[in-house]
DNA sequence: CTAAACTACGTGAACGCTCACGGTCAGTTT
DNA sequence: AAACTGACCGTGAGCGTTCACGTAGTTTAG
């Protein structure tokens, strides 16, 4: 194996001082332009990449961050990986990645790990960890961008989307379409803190229509666990006309509950579920959802997370989007 | 924001030198119990971690690794990059990861960045680049794993499934079960090339069924190139009474294509996809597929890369696994 | 009873960069 | 002619670890 090429091979080749080569590299002034061209020139020859180990050791900006998902096989999250990704490609940064599972623990870990390996700060989605945890990390000089839950403090950032207000909108427009008895399926977690919950108890309330806790049913946030919550909640209540879910990937493993215990989607159920992955539109009925941007916000938060590191001592106000409902196939008008 | 505290602080704190610190915590010997456990008590005390950077310098082993992907939308790949992270976390070490959407000039891109970033090693899967630029960097002290795709060389390994084999099976099945005509939905690239299509033709001419490159549709690998190769084949022949496609996101945009065009699936046509991701078994009709085990998959991959790390002139031999086709209802028998 | 071996530590150097200086030499000003 | 610029470039130190030694003190062997 070939030893690494250092920047005093580079120096020695080009008969200049290493500062003049990282002057060269790094578009610095106080070098001539004949010079320059002639370092890059000897760079390329010798196929030098600057180690980002030294460079972040010498500057401590290590040009990395981490990423700490909960569950990268869900496509509404691997699509803000990928926004992430893409953005932080732009920059010339790399990212470190993190499945947590929506573990605490495993968080907690991810957390320590990322730190250990100096990056220069972190975005986190849907955190388990409670808020003083992460502002104990953020406080050691590694601002945190949290996706999916408010979060205020120093040093810490947060992007999320008005769920409340989403879950509003999509059991108004269910009572709207005549559904009197709405079920509700969401993740995992102290029922009173989900602001998914919130917005669902508020519109049936303000509506005079029953809130009765029995129609929400609690799961893993992936296909079998809204499988097994739809499955449980439409053989409890015979009622029911519609569910709600936390997600898409939920839904679709409502609308298989549906399917094995015989009711037809939308005829017998309508079923909504919330993010618009790609699926949503391709299956069969195809489904009612609300319209989450991954993608972009994977942008806004590494872009976010630049600004906290260029300027620590600013505050930076949490960024709420507001989600669009789109209407397919999977939902009807009753009566 | 607090300084970090280093291993020097450490040391003052105990009362002993940085070389002692290090020796407690890397459980070298050297060092009596009892000194140990005192120096092990004041790193607790303050929280002191380890830079892996400043680790990386000095030992040029960053405990790090890099993953370059084609697209992590695909669940079927997610599975792959979470067992790899899954292994990765056991072993303590962090992985980097880099989404090339299937360009070969982001991925080479993304193999510039990673050596520079000092990773052990790197796994790429379904790489578009030649073999020839991945054991040139592979000779740079970055042992590669490859997965998807077979590549020998000194410092590369690869692990792949028996993709020809697997077509050969697939199409088999479908001509036993009556089917004469028989289109194929595959990747992109030279198709003399492509294993998936060697092993289509390769049967059909075994069966003495005729073998026209028309009945052959190449898109990008995902729901959307899958609808549009479906759409074309089933427009331009309505005889075909079956389609085999390169992965499960291409069948479900078939599936579409055929809901689309009145095409009843399987009654008209019969689809069959290549890797199990979840959604296969909960869709209607529930797909018939290929077992593609991703996240074993990605925590051989780490194993290996492990292997090639701690054994840098050791040979390793490629990896072939077999995969079972998994029978559900979007085939049928026909006459 | 002394040389050798072992135990338990400490010390300087190195990893490959950047940062904060310091120096040189032309041209310009006083 | 001396002093002052400013453009250009070089030098030592340092980032936080590990590595290869070095060195006491203690035990063992011949």
């Amino acid at each position: 194996m070939k030893k690494r090429t250092t920047i005093d091979d580079v120096a020695r080749e080009a008969g200049v001082s290493r500062q003049t080569v990282s002057r060269a590299m790094n578009g610095m002034d106080g070098i001539s332009v004949h010079t320059r061209d002639r370092v890059l020139e000897t760079i390329d020859d010798l196929g030098y990449r600057p180690s980002r180990l030294a460079r972040g050791m010498a500057s401590s900006q290590s040009q990395t961050i981490g990423l700490i998902i909960g569950n990268i096989i869900d496509p509404a999250q691997a699509n803000v990986v990928r926004g992430l990704n893409d953005a932080a490609e732009a920059k010339n940064h790399n990212v470190f990645l993190r499945n947590s599972d929506n573990i605490a623990a495993r968080e907690l870990e991810a957390l320590k790990s990322l730190t250990a390996e100096n990056v220069d700060g972190i975005v986190i989605t849907s955190p388990s960890l409670p808020a003083k945890t992460l502002t104990s990390f953020a406080d050691q000089n590694c601002p945190i961008v949290v996706v999916h839950r408010e979060v205020t403090a120093k040093h810490v950032s947060s992007i999320t989307t008005n769920t409340e207000r989403a879950t509003r909108t999509v059991v108004e427009y269910l009572i709207g379409a005549g559904h009197q008895h709405i079920g509700l399926i969401t993740r995992m977690g102290d029922v009173e803190q989900i602001r998914h919950v919130w917005g669902y108890k508020e519109t049936l309330v303000n509506r005079n229509l029953p809130y009765c806790s029995s129609r929400i049913a609690q799961a893993d946030t992936n296909l079998k666990g809204g499988y097994e919550a739809a499955y449980k909640l439409l053989s409890k209540d015979k009622n029911l006309t519609a569910i709600a879910t936390y997600n898409d990937l939920m839904a679709l493993g409502a609308m298989k509950a549906c399917a094995d215990l015989g009711r037809a989607v939308p005829a017998d159920v309508s079923i909504i579920g919330y993010d618009d992955i790609e699926f949503a539109s391709h299956i069969k009925p195809s489904l009612t959802t609300l319209r989450f941007q991954g993608y972009d916000i994977g942008c806004s938060a590494f872009e976010r997370l630049m600004e906290m590191i260029n300027r620590p001592e600013e505050d930076f106000p949490p960024v709420i989007l507001n989600i669009e409902l789109v209407i397919r196939d999977s939902t009807c008008t009753i009566y």
